[in-house]
DNA sequence: AGGTTACTACGAATTATTTCGTAGGATAAA
DNA sequence: TTTATCCTACGAAATAATTCGTAGTAACCT
C-alpha cells in the first residue's frame, strides 16, 4: 500500500544529515572527515560507517555500492526533515503551541534589523496567500 | 561555588514538567493520573515514581515529604527551560539558525491572523528595544 | 488485632543510541 | 607474488531512558 515513511533521525543522525545536504553526495572517509571537523575530537570510522548502515535501513538514506567505496546520499529533503522535527518539538516542549515557540525564538534571542525584516515580509506572503486562496497553485524546484 | 545546573529534561520528565507548570504541586497519584489522562494508555504508577525520584535526583523537581504521600513540584521555570531546550533544537535541527526554524515555523503550517498580529507586535518591540538603548528599562505583563 | 489498601524504594528487563574492535576481502604497492 | 592499505560487515560493550515487579512499611477499616 505505501512505503513506511522515514523515522525520525537521531541527533547523530541528524549531524550526518547536515553534511550531506551540505556537501551532497559523499564516502564514508569523507563524511567522517566532516564530522571530525565540526566536532572537537576524531570520530571513528566505523562508528560513522555503522550509523550510515542503520540509517540505510531506516530509509534516511542511499546508497551507490557499485565502487568498493560506496557513496551515500540523503534520502530525504532538508525541510520536509526539519518540518518533522519541529512538529515534534512543538509538541514535547510547547504544548502544540507554534506561537509561543516562535515568541520565545525570537524574544529571548537577539535579532538583527535584517532578519526581522526577513520575517516581515513572510508574514506579509501569509496575509496575502491567507486572503486570496489561489485556485491554480504551481510547485517548482 | 555553584551548583551544577539542572540537565536538560527527557522527553518523560518534560511531560511531567507541564503537568507539574499547569497544575502546581501535585502527588505522584495525581501526576501520574494526569499523564495516564492525557496519553492513550495507562501509564505504571511506579513509572512515573520513578522518573519522579530520578527528577528529584537531577535537580529538576523538588519535594515535599512531610506527608506519607510526597509532594513534588518544579524546580526549574517553564520559560528558562523552553529556552534551554530551544537553544539545543536550533542547534541540532537548524544549524544555529533560529531564523530559519521562525520561517519554517511560520511557513509550513496554518498561522491564524490573529497569531500574526501578536508576532507583529513582538517584532515591534524588538526593533524599538533595538533602535534606543533605553537606560532605565520597565517590564510589565 | 487482622486484613486490606496505598505509598516509597529498589532492582532489573527492555529498548535505543552511540561507540569501537576485529575479521575478511579487495586493491594497490613493492 | 607478497605485503600493506583500505573498505565493508558484524558483533558487542557502554550508556541512557523507560518500564514494571516486588518488597517493605505505614495507614486505614472493620
Amino acid at each position: 500500500m505505501s512505503k513506511a515513511p522515514p523515522p525520525k533521525p537521531t541527533d547523530s543522525e541528524l549531524e550526518i544529515l547536515h553534511v550531506l545536504w551540505q556537501h551532497g553526495p559523499a564516502t564514508v572517509r569523507a563524511i567522517n572527515d566532516s564530522l571530525s571537523q565540526r566536532r572537537q575530537a576524531e570520530v571513528g570510522y566505523t562508528t560513522t560507517l555503522k550509523i550510515l548502515q542503520l540509517m540505510l535501513e531506516k530509509g534516511l538514506v542511499r546508497r551507490d555500492d557499485a565502487d568498493r567505496s560506496h557513496v551515500y546520499r540523503a534520502a530525504v529533503r532538508e525541510q520536509e526533515t526539519q518540518g518533522l522535527l519541529l512538529d515534534k518539538f512543538v509538541d514535547a516542549a510547547f504544548g502544540g503551541s507554534a506561537l509561543k515557540l516562535v515568541m520565545q525564538a525570537l524574544g529571548s534571542r537577539q535579532t538583527s534589523a535584517d532578519e526581522l525584516a526577513q520575517i516581515r515580509r513572510l508574514l506579509n506572503d501569509i496575509e496575502i496567500q491567507n486572503s486570496t486562496p489561489n485556485p491554480d497553485d504551481d510547485d517548482r524546484a
